[in-house]
DNA sequence: TACCTTTAGTAACAGATGTTACAAAGCATA
DNA sequence: TATGCTTTGTAACATCTGTTACTAAAGGTA
């Protein structure tokens, strides 16, 4: 059972009845590092409780340019995805295990009663909804204002966080493919960072030095 | 009294007891074009509920440089303020009105309550983040996918809509300011738009034709 | 009209990023 | 070891965007 791992990361946040019906309705699913969970234009039917590991969330356009939106990480929910089932629309994003990862999903149906039932998965759901504002600001003001080194810097950083490890494992090409742009440009910053000395490299694998 | 207003625009969306006490406890504001509404850092008091005109958002970083996030139009709010009133936090965005606008001014005691109360207030809370949502994924979507010349084409785009006017009156530095580049990038670039038939020019005005 | 300010046009150049092509290194496996 | 695939390094070049500097046009005002 998961009632553990549902205590422990969510207790402190929920009130003993709705803990209850979670633990009731809601289902445990671990998913190995690169699986997919979630496609763009999919109908999404639960809400992903985050437990352990990472997803990765990202954007693709018509001719399938892909760009990473940000990761979210354990105690944390996909907003977007809530709305969805409320609305019965569609995702506008793919969700891909970052690291191997526990998740519990709650189906829509409980969802909607919750909302007026428990003030906490009021406040819960709310505050997913302003945390995962505040990350796609901050995708913003890194399209916006930065160029590809620091973005990239940024990336390696933010990789190195969420799997709590500074050794990156990814080729460049897969580093390309998050920060939509090409190989040999990464190859290219990759190689200045290092002669910078913030990052040492071998194959299929940076280390992040300057965290 | 702005009962007619209210009633005009969101009367088909709130329940008679809520509209009620928005009558009772918000108040009319009448702001002109280029009027500044929030400023980033401030702490936010009231919700605004948009009932003619149009709102831009505008994101800063630390050098001052600043993007245009999107447009608020009638029938719309700034789900973020919602957020920033509840957990009492500091606003990440600058409001400016684009055009002279009418604007319901709810405090934020009053919220909170109505968040539990009324199931049509929880519904236009959530509904309001959903859609700030998407308008900032296609922000994203710009800054990633589209080049200067398509950021800079939809921008009249959508200045025109929002406006209702496809006349723009703006100074080439003005719109340097909304897309974060230089004078010079978009007066090359709309004479470029110019030559290919989708807008013609004159001082301080700009007219789409490709709309 | 003459003068001044604001706005726009343009050239010339610099730097960042994207593209193509090819070589070299690392690793796996027959 | 020999072979082949994946990954990385690098050059050479194209294109887009940003910068500086200057000129020209439009409009307001004395």
């Amino acid at each position: 059972m998961f009632k553990e791992a549902l205590e422990q990361h969510y207790g402190f946040l929920f009130e003993p009845a709705l803990m209850e019906e979670i633990l009731r309705f809601g289902s445990l699913k671990k998913v190995a590092a690169g699986q997919q969970l979630i496609e763009i234009g999919e109908l999404i039917t639960h809400m992903p409780l985050l437990l352990s590991g990472a997803i990765k969330i990202m954007r693709e356009d018509e001719k399938s340019d892909e760009l990473l939106l940000y990761f979210i990480e354990k105690g944390d929910t996909c907003a977007m995805s809530f709305s969805c089932c409320m609305g019965g629309t569609k995702s506008d994003i793919r969700a891909v295990a970052e690291t191997d990862a526990e998740i519990i999903m709650v189906p829509v149906a409980q969802m909607e009663s919750w909302m007026g039932k428990y003030k906490t998965w009021q406040r819960f759901v709310l505050d997913s909804y302003q945390a995962r504002m505040k990350e796609l600001l901050h995708t913003v003001d890194t399209l916006a204002f930065l160029r590809m080194d620091d973005r990239l810097l940024k990336h390696l950083q933010d990789k190195a966080k969420v799997t709590g490890d500074d050794h990156i494992h990814a080729t460049h090409q897969e580093i390309a493919y998050d920060l939509h742009t090409s190989r040999v440009v990464i190859s290219r910053l990759l190689k200045k960072l290092e002669n910078e000395g913030k990052i040492s490299m071998h194959r299929n694998d940076i280390t992040v030095i300057d965290l």
